[in-house]
RNA sequence: GUGGGUGUGGCGAAGCGGUUAACGCACCGGAUUGUGGCUCCGGCACCCGAGGGUUCAAGUCCCUUCACCCACCCCA
């Protein structure tokens, strides 16, 4: 159908754009006071960026991908994340020359090929920041702070910041052992899908919804119960960094995330408004991702938010972030001549600054009276013939409804005077 | 990809086999000739998501399809 969109999309309208620029225009200011610069990345990246960034076995890229390839047989994918490309830029633009950490947010559109449901759309935005450069558990706990800071300034309450450490590789490996060895013993009693996760990534069954599953898997070990010295030490710190910044946490030890690049730090924050989509931001610490993509070891965390969740859940926290200003001025004329004067004193109460408008269908005085009041404008001009054979307007204020005539050629300044 | 629910004008919502598809809001116009927010009057669905079928007759029954919602899965 031509007339309609593709599944998943959306179109914004006017009502809805202004609250995005308002959250854009939070985000841009939070991340100018926390040290973090833009960076604007492509919407299409190679494919191979994602398959080795963000993981060959990741639902991401194995099943939810748009890629094609473009008119130079080259495989293109449109990005599913921001990580992947961040760092990538990172590498290519040498940022690592610069003072470290080098401390990059992006925000835009993603895409992933999955079923749409409420909070979930195949074209959907994010807004993420990534630090390179720096182990320091300072970071990991400052990238938290920035998102719960964005959160705070919105006016959301009853988020839950979530907390696990997944360890660097060699304790993922330990883990994965240990859970393994505890789970095949009652390996039969699970639900298929969590006999089908015991191979592939034995960490999911520890969230899995089946009651009989959690029951199983209690006692199980946990990733912390893994964790080597270095990266245990690393998690306290974060922890301690955390309570530093008066930001409350839970230990969540069945966090996991599901893109391949994380280590030590993952973290969730989850918000109950919105059904079963209730992460709303997710993030961690991926220090051997930019290895992967062919640089130096580079020590990185970050983090990123789903700018669709933030509406719903603000609507039904009964917050209202809209910026619709109303109309200054409403120009409504009576006549030919009167409508070529309104036009002109419209378009230069505009280069005022003065927010004005006029009617543009050919109303009645009065259907243009109704307008005005519609748009709740605070002044209303009025020109007809009459005053315009004496040089003057007619000026009137909508609320108190006191007219009085003002000359022609003074009018942009007495309305500026009765705007301020 | 799997399971469940829904689909009537811009929005909300009746109708559940039978003449011109209620109603509310919104929108447009009018109520003596040049003035808003209240009130009153009038207008606004060749058609009930789309396509096909059953029937003398379908928005109302059946099939297919699409979209949306919820859950699984996964994630932001």
């Amino acid at each position: 159908m031509l007339t309609t969109r593709p599944r998943g999309t959306n179109d914004f309208l006017p009502g809805e754009t202004e609250k995005w620029q308002y959250l854009e225009d939070l985000l841009r200011t939070v991340c100018r006071e926390f040290g973090y610069r833009e960076i604007r990345i492509p919407i299409f990246e190679h494919t191979e960026l994602f398959q080795r960034g963000v993981g060959e076995t990741t639902d991401i890229v194995s099943k939810e991908m748009y890629t094609f390839f473009d008119r130079s047989e080259r495989s293109i994918t449109l990005r599913p994340e921001g990580t992947a490309s961040t760092a990538r830029a990172y590498l290519e633009h040498k940022m690592y020359a610069l003072p470290q950490p080098t401390k990059l947010f992006y925000m835009g559109p993603m895409f992933r090929y999955e079923r749409p449901q409420a909070g979930r759309y195949r074209q959907f935005h994010q807004f993420g920041v990534e630090a390179f450069g720096s182990s320091e558990p300072a970071v990991d706990a400052e990238v938290i702070g920035l998102a719960m800071e964005i959160y705070r300034r919105l006016g959301l309450n009853g988020l839950e910041v979530h907390l696990n450490s997944v360890g660097c590789p060699n304790c993922r490996k330990k883990h994965r052992e240990k859970l393994q060895e505890f789970l095949i013993k009652n390996l039969n009693e699970f639900c298929p899908d969590c006999r089908e996760r015991f191979e592939k990534n034995p960490l999911r069954i520890l969230d899995c919804k089946n009651a009989k599953c959690q029951e199983l898997s209690q006692g199980a070990p946990t990733t912390l119960d893994c964790l080597c010295p270095e990266c245990g030490e690393h998690f306290d710190k974060v922890k301690g960094y955390l309570d530093l910044a008066e930001i409350k946490y839970v230990i969540d030890e069945r966090l996991v995330r599901g893109l391949d690049y994380y280590t030590k730090t993952a973290f969730e924050i989850i918000v109950k408004e919105i059904g079963a989509q209730s992460a709303i931001c997710g993030g961690g610490r991926y220090d051997g991702l930019l290895e992967s993509l062919g640089g130096e070891p580079t020590p990185g965390v970050g983090f990123a938010l789903g700018m669709e969740r933030i509406f719903p859940t603000l609507e039904t926290q009964g917050i209202n972030i809209s910026i619709e200003k109303p109309l200054d001025v409403f120009v409504a004329t009576l006549g030919d001549e009167a409508d070529k004067v309104g036009f002109q004193i419209l378009m230069k109460l505009r280069q005022e600054g003065v927010k004005s408008e006029k009617d543009f269908l050919g109303r009645s005085l009065k259907a243009q009276m109704k307008h005005a009041g519609r748009f709740n404008a605070r002044i209303t001009i009025i020109i007809g013939e009459t005053e315009l054979s004496r040089g003057v307007v007619v000026m009137r204020r909508m609320d108190t409804s006191e007219q009085i005539e003002v000359s022609l050629n003074d009018v942009v300044k007495v309305v500026k005077e009765n705007l301020f």
